[in-house]
DNA sequence: TGAAGTACGCACCTTGAGGTAACTATGAAA
DNA sequence: TTTCATAGTTACCTCAAGGTGCGTACTTCA
C-alpha cells in the first residue's frame, strides 16, 4: 500500500549513488544556490548587490556558488571588461525554468512556515518532558 | 516593490540571515532529507528498507536525518516496541504537502537532466580551451 | 592625499559534518 | 551454538567546507 503513487520516479534515479542526478541534487540542495537563484530571479544581477541581498554570505561563497551555477548552465556571467569591474549575472532559460520549479517550494515555506515552527516547538516540548 | 516582483517574496524572507525560514531551507536543502522524503513518499517505511533504498547513506545520517524530519513535523515515527525492533516512518500531512511541493523540482531534474549535463560539458570545454 | 567601491584570487586555518566501528538486547533460523 | 536481522547509540577521527584577511588595478569622491 502506497499512500500516493510517486509521479517523479523515472529513468533518472537520485537514489542511486552513482547517478549523476545526485550532482544536480547536491547543487540544488545547497542553501546558497537556492538563495542566489531566488535573488537573481528577483532582478539583482551584480556581485555587490547579491552580496548585500543574501544575508550572511561571504565573498568567497558568493563567487564559488555563482561559478557552480554557471558551470551547470543555470546562470550566465557577463563581464563588461571595464575598469572598475562591471560584471552581471543573469538566469539562463534553463535557470528560469528551474526557478519556476522552485516556486512551489518557496510558496510551501511561506504557507507552512508557522506549522513547521509549531511542530518544532511541540517536538521540543515532548523531548524535554 | 522591486522591478520584477517574484510571487514568492512575502513576510517570510529566507534572505534574512536571522529569519527562521533559513532553518527550514537548511533542512530542505539537504541531500539526505530530500532523498528520504522522496523514498518515504514512495511507500518505504522501515529503517533498513530506507537504508537499502537510499544509496550511500550511513546508519548515522539516516537516523539523524529522520530525527530532523520528525522534529520539524514532516515525518511521524512509530515504534511498535517489539523485539526485535520494529519502527515505521510515515509522512505527516505536512510532509505530504511538502513532497507535493517538491514534485516540480524532481520533474525538472528528470526533464532537464540532459540539458544540465550538456551545459556542464560545454562549460568544462570552454574552461579547458 | 587618501579612502572607498568594484570583482575578484589566493593562502591560511578552524570547525563541524559525516564516516567507521564497536556495542546494546532479543528471537529466529541454520 | 553460532550467526543474522532489527534499530538504534556512542565514541573517535578525518577531511574538506567555508570563514577571514590580504592583494590587485583602477576610478571617483572627499
Amino acid at each position: 500500500m502506497k499512500e500516493k503513487a510517486p509521479d517523479w520516479i523515472g529513468k533518472v534515479d537520485p537514489c542511486d549513488a552513482n547517478c549523476p542526478s545526485r550532482d544536480i541534487l547536491d547543487l540544488i540542495g545547497d542553501r546558497w544556490s537556492l538563495l542566489l537563484l531566488l535573488v537573481i530571479a528577483q532582478g539583482h544581477h551584480r556581485n555587490g548587490e547579491l552580496k548585500r541581498r543574501v544575508g550572511g554570505i561571504s565573498q568567497k561563497m558568493l563567487t564559488q556558488t555563482l561559478r557552480a551555477l554557471e558551470a551547470n548552465g543555470l546562470v550566465e556571467r557577463r563581464d563588461f571588461g571595464t575598469v572598475p569591474p562591471h560584471v552581471e549575472y543573469r538566469l539562463t532559460p534553463l535557470g528560469v525554468s528551474l526557478a519556476h520549479s522552485l516556486t512551489p517550494l518557496f510558496e510551501w515555506i511561506e504557507r507552512e512556515f508557522d506549522a513547521v515552527v509549531a511542530a518544532r516547538a511541540a517536538f521540543a516540548g515532548r523531548e524535554a518532558a
